[in-house]
DNA sequence: TGACAGGCTCGTACTTAGTACGGTACCGTC
DNA sequence: GACGGTACCGTACTAAGTACGAGCCTGTCA
């Protein structure tokens, strides 16, 4: 899809290859096909971008720009799931981001500022320093971690998933498997099942232990 | 490191495979580099493997069977504690791995014995099968979400925290980030700080709540 | 023992990718 | 109307995945 009238920028280029990622995955970007899209040839891209490492840190950047942040000041509970639920809806329509937060260590503004609201929020709630390091990480872990699964899963939503499960247990045996097959035809095959489900359970989880910590170490509130 | 006199395997060329991308990361396994780490040519490989995609596969299986298997019959809180931290010390062996797990979607024997002894082992303990899919998800979610974030860290240890810490705080505006330089002087900057401490934190945080959930629906344990 | 078959290895070459190098067309300024 | 900078492009080099077919080695059966 050229698009010859708008010229060429970082922002523009950004935008295409995260639209090209979403369509083909990580692999389908390449310089030639984001080149394509802009209905331009490929070392044209070379004038806004330094090489395609860049392109990579960028639109991880832009992932992150797309997630809400939380509001410093508003309940922090609410404002963590909040954030939550957007960093995981975010990361599950662009799931090639996952796998290039391990391998990049240069994050970009939309990043740090995603972070610095998350740790602000927490300050603000009162919760102290040290405390709030160890639950942004547990609940970024939580997050990153879930979305890591969801990406790896065979299916995509409900509405596959027993296709998809009963081809799977046809080549599991439950001699070898027993707990998985029993997991499978118990819990997964039971209609309403939605891995997406399993977000909320696990983040009200976490959230009430938070919750717990805060508790003893601030009892006024 | 050529061994000419072993015939190659496709267990030797896995193995091969996860040594060159500990080493050089995923970037630098390549059929030429795995080739000549063997000694032997590119196309010998393709008798051992499908292509290059079943050695990502295969090298992800590789990971998991390095992981130490709960025991179902064991203490469940013990279990899950040992396992979480081999996996967690694994992963950090191998980082690429993560980035591979959201892209793979055939699971290999290991990996499907090691979530089988996982589940196996909370199901022994009298969880209920709906609680186990939550606990697992829930588990899992926590141990790759900080595999992520650990392998995102500019620094890899303790050593080098505080200079790469300092080198980032200079282009850190308090004005932009405040809570980060928050973080960062007044808390990364401690001495004693290790990014792997927030793991046993964040993993006794849920493990407790997980506990609750279990003495809920049966109070009899 | 000699011929054959099957499997392993390799040499060559095709295709796709990232990107260096230099050329060109357009634009505003003096 | 000459000049310089910016954006774009044509060409080409290198690296990587892998298809194709040829040589070699080994074990088997006559």
């Amino acid at each position: 899809m050229p698009k010859p009238g708008a010229p060429l920028s970082r922002e523009r280029v950004l935008r295409a290859a995260v639209a090209i990622a979403d369509a083909g995955g990580i692999g389908g970007l390449t310089m030639r096909s984001l080149a394509d899209a802009l209905g331009v040839k490929p070392m044209s891209l070379y004038h806004h971008v330094a090489n395609k490492d860049e392109i990579l840190d960028g639109i991880v950047d832009v992932v992150f720009s797309r997630m809400e942040l939380p509001t410093p000041g508003g309940d922090w509970r609410h404002e963590m799931v909040k954030r939550a639920n957007s960093a995981r809806a975010v990361l599950r329509r662009h799931p090639w981001a996952i796998g290039l937060l391990e391998s990049r260590t240069a994050p970009g503004p939309a990043t740090l500022r995603h972070h610095d609201a998350t740790i602000g929020t927490l300050r603000r709630a009162g919760f102290p320093l040290a405390l709030t390091a160890h639950v942004h990480a547990l609940l970024d872990s939580y997050v990153y971690g879930f979305a890591v699964q969801e990406a790896a899963l065979p299916f995509s939503g409900p509405d596959s998933v027993t296709e998809v499960t009963e081809d799977i247990l046809e080549h599991l045996s439950p001699d070898d498997y027993p707990h998985l097959v029993e997991i499978a035809t118990g819990h997964v095959l039971r209609p309403g099942y939605d891995f997406a489900d399993e977000f909320e359970f696990g983040l009200g989880v976490v959230l009430d232990a938070v919750a717990g910590l805060l508790a003893d170490v601030s009892p006024g509130s």
